[in-house]
RNA sequence: CGGGGCGUAGCGCAGCCUGGUAGCGCAUCUGUUUUGGGAACAGAGGGUCGCAGGUUCAAAUCCUGUCGCCCCGACCA
């Protein structure tokens, strides 16, 4: 993408409102736009981490055997009427009358709705396991949204929901997302900590939220800091073998990690002292598993092997899709901008031309440019009439994880630099072998 | 919803107390000179001062109402 045709609107000066880095860094590179109070535009370069995300939230969902559907923003009232929850969810649900007088909603969340599917489809504990998702927009009508797309009222989730014909089915399908879970965040680069949580007011005894470490995160946190040196790497899990999906479960959730909800300070001193720590966190997921809390009222039921027909057991899991951005930004910037993870940046690098108008130097990012689109690393080249300083600082802004710098006078060395964002390291090398680094990086995600 | 604050050019702000031609920086446009880490000079465009009433010869400024937004708190993915 070149950056004269591309739309990338980036500010100068920090936006009184941003209060935190990532809303501020979002707001000076272009990435959104306020509407309204917790309500954003994405503007393109938003829209394309954005859509990163979701195509590894995608991924790794459907990796572990789950099937997405769509369903709507909007709901009729009648479905919440059934669980009992359109009196209990309070002034939070937006509630919308049609032209007919109908009452409706804005789905704050998708149990009702998703419980109806089932129960006019299935049947027989057969057609069991069963895990649906969708990646939604759901609004919820926040007294104070905050924090940029950390908190806003309308917001991007990706929501699932098991139906097993057992409680240790049920059991084996939430412990088959938290594995999921941490994929989904290491392949961001996020670092995110299960924690056992309250259950609130979906109800249900087994719940764990998933927690990004971060001195701006809502939570306090008190863990064991062991846990965040627990990885799930490249090993390859069978998601079907409810021992082994069991065995990682049990590796991530047996140190000490805990939300203020239900930090236990008995059970804390027990932590030897030089692991103890307190921190913050922002939220990135939860999953639930909740029993025949809906499925009983709403006679979601299925028969089984010896002709029972039980209600259904469920679970419902989320990840902030859009809350994400947020929380990579917070964990992963310095004072000059954004550093995007190679799994979720917008531009795989970014191609500084040194000398906008020389033959040489623009016929060389022009080739860099085809070349790496042609392999599917699109760059974004910025090709216009800056001058060099203020292209990197837009560079830096953005958060390109690499850079390509090309000036005349590499090139009558015929070399190019190559620099990362991360750590700064540059490196000259001829434009074929910096393609090929660019690559071999990105072979990795 | 309680407490505090702010609405003036695309962004950041001054002017308001003490009423009298609406300003500054950045950005934008034009021209010239520049060009290897946020250029310089010259010129230009852009505002019903959030909105509605009121007071006054005269309102960005004073009064009343209203809408929006931000921060702290309680609540929440």
């Amino acid at each position: 993408m070149r950056l004269t045709r591309y739309f990338l609107p980036v500010l100068k000066e920090n936006p009184a409102e941003a209060q935190i880095v990532s809303h501020r860094y979002m707001l000076r590179a272009g990435m959104i736009k306020q509407q309204a109070a917790g309500i954003y535009s994405w503007l393109p370069l938003g829209y394309r981490v954005l859509r990163r995300i979701e195509q590894i939230v995608h991924e790794e969902q459907q990796r572990a055997g789950h099937i997405p559907l769509l369903m709507p923003t909007l709901q009729p009232a009648d479905l919440w009427r059934e669980s009992g929850r359109y009196d209990d969810y309070g002034q939070e649900m937006l509630r919308i009358r049609d032209r007919q007088e109908r009452e409706m909603l804005y789905g704050p969340t998708n149990e009702e709705m998703v419980t109806d599917i089932f129960r006019a489809h299935v049947s027989s504990y057969k057609d069991l396991p069963l895990t649906l998702y969708h990646i939604q927009w759901k609004f919820r009508d926040e007294m104070r949204p905050r924090f940029g797309v950390m908190r806003g009222r309308e917001f991007l989730m990706k929501d699932g929901y098991t139906f097993d014909v057992d409680r240790a089915a049920a059991l084996h399908a939430y412990n088959r997302h938290m594995v999921s879970y941490l994929r989904t965040y290491e392949r961001m680069g996020l670092t995110a900590i299960p924690m056992r949580a309250a259950s609130g007011p979906i109800g249900g005894d087994n719940t764990h939220e998933f927690l990004v470490l971060a001195q701006t995160g809502e939570s306090e946190v008190f863990y064991d800091d062991r846990v965040t040196a627990l990885k799930l790497g490249a090993r390859d899990i069978d998601y079907d073998d409810p021992a082994r999906v069991a065995a990682v479960c049990e590796e991530f959730t047996t140190l000490y990690a805990r939300t203020d909800e239900t930090h236990d300070p008995v059970v804390f001193d027990r932590v030897p002292e030089a692991h103890r720590k307190v921190g913050r966190g922002i939220e990135v997921g939860q999953i639930f598993y909740f029993g025949t809390k809906y499925s009983a009222a709403m006679g979601a039921t299925v028969q089984t092997a010896d002709g029972r027909s039980v209600p259904v057991e469920m679970g419902s899991h989320g990840i902030g899709v859009s809350r994400l951005l947020g929380a990579i930004i917070e964990a992963s910037h310095d004072d000059r901008g954004i550093i995007w993870p190679e799994g979720v940046t917008p531009f795989p690098c970014g191609i500084v031309n040194l000398k906008q108008g020389d033959a040489a130097a623009d016929a060389a990012c022009e080739a860099l440019h085809a070349t790496l689109a042609a392999r599917g690393l699109e760059p974004l080249y910025d090709d216009t009439e800056a001058r060099a300083g203020e292209k990197f600082a837009t560079m830096d802004l953005i958060g390109l994880p690499w850079r390509i710098t090309v000036g005349p006078r590499g090139l009558k060395a015929g070399v190019v630099e190559l620099t990362s964002r991360r750590t700064g390291e540059n490196e000259e090398m001829t434009p074929e072998a910096a393609v090929e680094r660019i690559a071999a990086i990105y072979a990795r995600h």
